[in-house]
DNA sequence: CAGCTTATTGCAACGATCTGCAATAACAGT
DNA sequence: ACTGTTATTGCAGATCGTTGCAATAAGCTG
């Protein structure tokens, strides 16, 4: 996780100015494990203090994003999913038929990498989607 | 793209019912080339009959895409995007760095495929989303 | 063709996300 | 501490997509 506690300073390092509202954004970020949802993040926010409003929380975390402290990717659905950075950098996962999720596996990830990048030089950026298809035990068992 | 002629036979031999409103949804997607977003779509049908919900038309979609008739990804936004089928499947790639899109060549789409069902046998659908990242060029331009 | 079954529609309302704009408040300067 | 500048907020409203439900209509059957 990142040093939650140096974040005023580099908000206010780049002129920017350290609020109630994105306090409690981070606070709610500096709790959450793993990934969390725009949507959850309000949620949270609201727990804490019912005044919140929805367009604040989005646009904080768009300023996070920008300063390098979260990165967004999306879910199946399209949602947007926040990581805390600078958790190593991964993507996702899902399988349409059993609708499990995994992590992508170094490996994977490397081989994908040099794929895109052989034919046209292409830097992936794997952190920001959720990759879709079928795990190998629900393509077993379909049906031939 | 479909034999659209044949679609209301279709919907028919499964118990779907040929209505007007489909019949819409199905003119404006045989017209339409490449992709189109599902707001998109709305739109041109509301230009055809200003009294298309936009409920239907997003219903519609759905049991096409059951049909096997289009399949739908996400765009950089998380938004949706159908493809008509059975057009040949294939994947995007966007550029963050100057906004380019361009569709994912065979030889990354095998190479990718590759990655993924070695590792764990995880068979990829990439047509399913774009995939973000940096073109040469950019990376290239990009202050080292 | 008339009747019946039930797939589909339209509506209304909601959830997620974003935007413009006027009011508010952080912070720098004195 | 007081003041001025201007980044942020809150709100109202807009867009995209989805869902529950009662009203409507497609297509089978006689």
């Amino acid at each position: 996780m990142p040093r939650w506690r140096d974040v005023p300073d580099k908000f206010r390092r780049r002129g920017l100015r350290w609020t109630r509202q994105r306090r409690a954004v981070v606070d709610a970020l500096a709790r959450a494990s793993g990934h969390v949802t725009a949507a959850e993040l309000v949620e949270r926010c609201r727990t804490d203090d019912p005044t919140t409003t929805p367009s604040t929380v989005y646009r904080t975390l768009d300023v996070l994003e920008e300063l390098g402290l979260v990165r967004h990717g999306h879910g199946v659905d399209g949602r947007e999913e926040f990581h805390v950075a600078p958790v190593a950098e991964h993507g996702h996962l899902y399988c349409t038929s059993c609708g499990g999720r995994w992590e992508i596996a170094d490996e994977q990830a490397r081989g994908v990498l040099e794929a895109f990048a052989s034919v046209d030089g292409f830097g992936v950026d794997l952190a920001h989607m959720t990759v879709v298809g079928t795990c190998r035990s629900c393509a077993a068992a379909r049906v031939p």
